[in-house]
DNA sequence: AAGGTGACTCAGG
DNA sequence: GCCTGAGCCACCT
């Protein structure tokens, strides 16, 4: 499944604002792009990011659970330890309790950002 | 039009 | 913790 542009760039905008040594979850970006696009879940942000092929720090965006994507679950639980994330004790998830942005109840809204 | 699919989520057992 | 089933959204046969 593919997404189109417009909403494969509001998610990579989102994506690229999770600072260094913190994570964010599916349901998180896709609720901002919601606000600003008024459409798409979770699955669409997931199908984004692996469309986007590494343009954005993607590792930072785990499940619910704080388990990056199968896929790549290895690899991206190996970066975010290097970069300093909040993990659980065996290293097997991230930590979101510490580690999750929290975005206030207005990102995505402000001036210049939505349609 | 109809059914399948997935880098998701939530509630239950 | 793990597995299931239902709900979900948009794209693909």
């Amino acid at each position: 499944m593919r997404v189109d542009e417009e909403y494969l760039e509001s998610v990579l905008d989102v994506v690229e604002t999770v600072p260094r040594g913190s994570a964010t979850t599916y349901g998180d970006v896709a609720e901002v792009v919601g606000r600003r696009l008024g459409r798409g879940g979770p699955r669409q942000v997931g199908a984004a990011l692996r469309d986007s092929g590494g343009a954005v720090p993607w590792w930072r965006v785990v499940n619910a659970q704080g388990r990056p994507p199968a896929h790549q679950q290895t690899r991206a639980l190996g970066l975010l330890r290097d970069e300093g994330c909040p993990l659980v004790a065996d290293g097997s998830r991230v930590d979101l309790r510490s580690a999750r942005v929290d975005w206030g109840p207005a990102v995505g809204l402000a001036a210049g950002e939505g349609p």
